[in-house]
DNA sequence: AACCAAATATTATATTGTTGCATTTAATAG
DNA sequence: CTATTAAATGCAACAATATAATATTTGGTT
């Protein structure tokens, strides 16, 4: 089972309204969302804190991870890999920016090839980001 | 000859005392520079309006793109191809960013292979971001 | 039901970035 | 070399994003 209430147990958070909410709302939209996204998709109004420091506790109990895209925000989104933690996260696979419908995407299945570093150099993670048109905003059909 | 009037000039942007200020700091610094970062390497004092207009003529006249690389402010590095314009930056090289220094790099050699999308997605560009430890901050030796 | 640590709301403040407008300056023409 | 003018700058105000301190409330447990 994992409805809201484990997702948040087994990432030892406690169970709170906020959370929920939260949690709730990235479920429902599976892109990534900053905290202007957030604010205007809460039916309830919580408090701007409140909103920052649930993405702050999300992000280091591995359940949201952070994604810079170029727009002004920060955006996150669901980590999908159960095994992202504090300091390490594991979902290393590409985000994608749509130019038209500006929703970026995880593209988890899309695999990023490593780049050659030069020498003196020591990578510790890449990550690839894409911009263009989006599935949905090509109409593409399955 | 390519001193940093003659920069600005193939640039076709006016050469100010602010522009020429700018523009010597980033030939002094060959990494990515944030606003912070100019505004506390200046010597004269710059108005932040001045600073951000100067960053954006530049950026706007492909003289220097913009880098996201996960710190709370863009940065911006000089270009280094000479065909950056206005709207299409072509400058497709990989970024570094330093865990120690906290610095980041322009890798302009480095060859980032083109992912595969999932069908329906366009890609317009794609970008490498690299985190890790630098060649200095690792005491390479050439 | 009572307790306590954790989460929240409130208030204040810091940081980042933009807009409008008056003044100054660089490039050009005369 | 001076006059002209369009562009660049500085100033003031403001907007958006984000964090800190603290008092109050709430969830989970005993």
């Amino acid at each position: 089972m994992s409805n809201a209430n484990s997702i948040l147990k087994e990432h030892n958070l406690k169970s709170t309204e906020s959370r929920l909410t939260i949690l709730a709302i990235f479920k429902k939209n599976m892109h990534a969302l900053s905290y202007n996204d957030i604010e205007s998709l809460l039916t309830v109004k919580l408090d701007r804190v409140t909103v920052y420091r649930t993405l702050k506790s999300f992000e280091e109990n591995g359940l949201i991870h952070q994604i810079y895209d170029g727009s002004a925000q920060v955006k996150y989104a669901l980590c999908h890999t159960g095994s992202c933690s504090s300091d390490q996260h594991k979902d290393s696979h590409a985000h994608f920016r749509c130019d038209k419908c500006d929703k970026t995407f995880c593209l988890s299945d899309v695999i990023t090839p490593m780049a050659d570093l030069p020498e003196g150099y020591q990578s510790k993670s890449q990550s690839v980001f894409i911009q263009g048109i989006c599935k949905v905003c090509n109409h593409y059909k399955n």
